[in-house]
DNA sequence: AGCGTGATGTTATAATATATCAATATGAAA
DNA sequence: TTTCATATTGATATATTATAACATCACGCT
């Protein structure tokens, strides 16, 4: 036995180490990156630490997002999720994302009624390890539709400054900016990827 | 006549100003207002100095919003509508809604999929007039459910400066925070007024 | 093994939003 | 005034997003 909870559920709910030799379990297109996997072993490990569960249906769902270069939404999920899990249906799916939400894995960009994985709590050096009541902002490009994640202090402090001025306790805020990428503003790539308007 | 535009449709076209004896004319639980009448016909002189139609249905959206004291949703409008409008239907509504958004007088709530009507350019002094373009944020109250509309300089510096050091440029930003007003947090009411969570 | 809890399966439906095309109203031009 | 182009509204259908409710199953404990 690798970890606290290998052999669970199946393959993929293992993190990548555990298993013999991955390639010969993992179903056609459903091969996942190096980094995904490393996510997927960060997020999960930060659940054992947690004490909740990454199920295979969780662990699977934050892999898609992962794999995306763009925000999913909940139906994107589930047709992707049905590929290897029959019965999948819309609970399905929002159950796993309302998890992941819950513990800091994932946010939901409203604007698009989209999903992205969280990089803030499994990146790198970012150790919120028991707590993710982390402060992000995203910035949606709309010709590309990629999202970015920030974590930025001044806008942060700017929101608490404005709310304590109104005297009014922030407990969470939803900072989402939209507009054109570096990257799309360079090649002057203007088409819209059909973001809502205004 | 009195204005550009009376006599359009019905007396609920009309501002305040030119009608006869509005009380006479309108139907029971209809009245609106000093302040939502004063509102009303500022958003209707500001429709036409930029040369658009504030028509009988935008106005009573608009009245709808202003008369409430919290965001409304799509279909709560939908049926105060259909009380005094008997062939009001969704897209009804939504293309009310459409007009009010692209012209600034009315925002929506991501959060709760809910709108409210600007303040900031009907009130008093803030004549944005031709433009539009202003950069607001939002204080939603858990406990009461109501929210408030700010413009924070100090907001939109800091989401210039971060969103300029990833090199993106802002088009829109949608800000939402969440948590207790100065009011629920003075009387104690935390009970939460069924919002979404985190 | 038996039990309590949490996770998932399954079906149905609620809530939010838009597409489409017909009918009508409006403002400007002839 | 008539005519015309355009904007607005009417009406029906349907797409999209999200949750309720209850059955079943897996897990962790004793």
């Amino acid at each position: 036995m690798g970890s606290a909870r290998d052999m669970a559920y199946d393959i993929h709910a293992m993190p990548t180490a555990t298993r013999p030799t991955p390639e010969a379990f993992v179903p056609e297109g459903d091969r996942l990156s190096a980094r995904t996997e490393a996510l997927l072993d960060r997020a999960d490990s930060l659940c054992v630490k947690r004490g909740v569960r990454m199920t295979a249906l969780r662990r699977q769902v934050m892999g898609l997002m992962l794999e995306s270069s763009h925000p999913l939404r909940a139906y994107d999920l589930l047709e992707q999720l049905q590929a290897r899990h029959a019965g999948a249906a819309p609970p399905t799916v929002y159950r796993a994302l309302d998890f992941l939400l819950e513990h800091g894995l994932a946010h939901k960009i409203e604007r698009l009624s989209s999903f992205v994985p969280c990089v803030h709590v499994l990146d790198h050096s970012h150790d919120h390890d028991g707590d993710c009541a982390h402060a992000t902002q995203f910035l949606i490009c709309r010709t590309c539709a990629r999202v970015t994640e920030l974590e930025d202090g001044g806008i942060v402090r700017a929101i608490a400054l404005a709310s304590r001025g109104s005297g009014f306790h922030v407990q969470h805020s939803t900072i989402e900016i939209e507009g054109l990428c570096a990257e799309c503003l360079a090649s002057g790539t203007n088409e819209s990827a059909s973001l809502p308007p205004q």
